[in-house]
DNA sequence: TTCAATAATGAGAATCATTATCATATACTT
DNA sequence: AAGTATATGATAATGATTCTCATTATTGAA
């Protein structure tokens, strides 16, 4: 999911920070950096392991605050560790293929008229228990090449 | 989900731990009660809030058995809890709508004609990056009644 | 540019849901 | 009913994530 450039992507990084009163800081660019060119979700070892001169501390407290903006999107597999990415609104939307057998996760997307007809079904369900739908999440479950 | 008779649940549950040279406990039976007349999954403090004779200890080694007799599946939301419900195999297949505030999950399903075409699609995007799947897992995501 | 004033960093300690341990209790089998 | 295997529950241990706080970087004004 990465065919976006990283100056489009710290201009609207920069801009969710700035509507919160944070700073787009030396570390959390290279965090954004990290993320933008995975083009997958990571897990917080796998971030720091991207780039040595990130540290976990910082690397989890800077990933909610860039949650918090907007910027960047949790990912939970029913494996330990919890994944991010750029959210949506960075990117594109997309959808998730999870290996149940190691976590690891590709990207993909839906025809059109697939998503149109889901976002139709969904808000029809939504308003039989009242609740207010902002966003769906569909993720794919099966094993990776690796562990097939 | 559950228009399931306790009797069926058990009669599944029971051959489903049998495969895997484990007993239908009374501990498991309770907590298989719970989850069935619960009708949308629950934490495993819910769990032993809605049986008191039901321990921590146990409710999470057994939720652990279950799972792995594949009577049981685990749900991860953004919220720090896990929650549980019946295996599809045993109840039906269906969807989930989560509160992003609360956590709270509230069960629907989709008209099988969109379920068609979600399943085809799912199906080419995961050839791509040659994946076997073997699910998938739909959820809207939004605000419940009394976090609006 | 310097000077505050404010926000961000990083090393380590603390938290807390979930797992592991293990002595005791329960459920099969013959 | 004895013998064996599995299950239970109280408690301790684990480990990903969050919190703390002294230090460092960044900003905007003078």
């Amino acid at each position: 999911m990465t065919l976006v450039t990283g100056a489009h992507v710290d201009e609207k990084v920069a801009s969710l920070l700035q509507q919160m009163g944070h700073r787009y800081s030396t570390v959390r660019r290279r965090l954004v950096s990290v993320l933008r060119t995975a083009g997958k979700p990571l897990t917080s070892s796998q971030i720091t392991d991207s780039d040595d001169s990130l540290v976990q501390s910082s690397v989890y407290r800077n990933l909610n605050v860039l949650e918090e903006a907007g910027a960047v999107t949790r990912i939970t597999t029913n494996d330990e560790f919890t994944r991010y990415e750029l959210a949506e609104r960075i990117t594109e939307h997309h959808h998730h293929i999870i290996c149940t057998r190691c976590g690891d996760i590709a990207d993909f997307s839906l025809p059109s008229s697939v998503e149109k007809s889901l976002n139709l079904s969904l808000r029809k369900a939504a308003n039989k228990v009242s609740f207010n739908i902002d966003n769906h999440r569909l993720d794919a479950l099966g094993t990776c090449v690796s562990c097939q």
